[in-house]
DNA sequence: TTTCGTGCAAAGCATTTGCAAGTAG
DNA sequence: CTACTTGCAAATGCTTTGCACGAAA
């Protein structure tokens, strides 16, 4: 795996401790994560972290390029690292989102209408394969 | 049109005056109102209503299929009359959010990964046709 | 020095909740 | 009456801002 700090200077980003802490959670982690579970995973290795820097950090990032802002669920923003273009499913039981690789853009190009495309992006909302899963073998509402 | 009063039946909302003000200010709207701008409109003919309700009628829209909290642009929810499906495209330069009609993401069908889609939402981000023509052509911007 | 990064505390603001008064059936 | 709707006011909670301290250049 490249290196952290080596990705944050490439966008531009000096590479501080908390900011490369900051980028490590995102790319570990597959739960998209909200600042709060940011916020308490890093806490339990620098006490003294705020909140406030967390929110600096992904929004600097989010400048850079270097996360995209989720604003699937509603009430907090949850963040993804930008490693390569995927799509996103929201799991309405257990509210998980997930990562689908394997959307891709059809048959438009850069443009829709005369408009010119700098991004896309595509969520679907349903169940989850797990949730699924749990339901046939399961009493449910 | 159909009338509003049949449209809110069919979806099992009682049609009250407020409700049925709100969702004509949806329907009527091609701005993908938030709740400050629909509390606004709606002010000025019904000088006592309140946000509250605004915020209870599109929960309950939401809930029963008639509209779509549209999530785009950040810290306040864009609301989205459900007429036939179609994407979104929001313009980074004008921040509007132009429905697109014609686009349809193809080879997915209901599943993806085993994961049971229910909707599926589509949106892009880049300049729109308008503020295109006013940056290329020799007309300031 | 000047600039930048960090983080506490307070403020800001969209949204939700509690509750009381009004309305329909 | 009983259930539902409305809306004021207060609370909640995510996010931003003001400011000061300390580190880096």
């Amino acid at each position: 795996m490249k290196k952290i700090q080596q990705i944050l200077k490439e966008k531009g980003v000096k590479p501080s401790f908390q900011r490369i802490r900051v980028l490590e959670c995102l790319m570990k982690s597959k739960e998209h994560p909200t600042v709060e579970m940011i916020y308490l995973k890093l806490a339990k290795e620098i006490p003294t972290i705020s909140k406030t820097t967390i929110y600096n950090t992904l929004g600097l990032f989010e400048d850079k390029g270097l996360v995209d802002d989720l604003t699937i669920s509603g009430q907090e923003a949850r963040y993804d690292y930008k490693e390569k273009p995927h799509s996103h499913f929201y799991c309405k039981k257990c509210r998980n989102i997930i990562d689908i690789e394997s959307i891709r853009v059809p048959c438009h190009k850069d443009e829709i209408c005369g408009n010119q495309i700098e991004e896309a992006h595509y969520y679907f909302r349903g169940v989850c394969k797990r949730c699924l899963n749990k339901k046939g073998g399961d009493v449910n509402g």
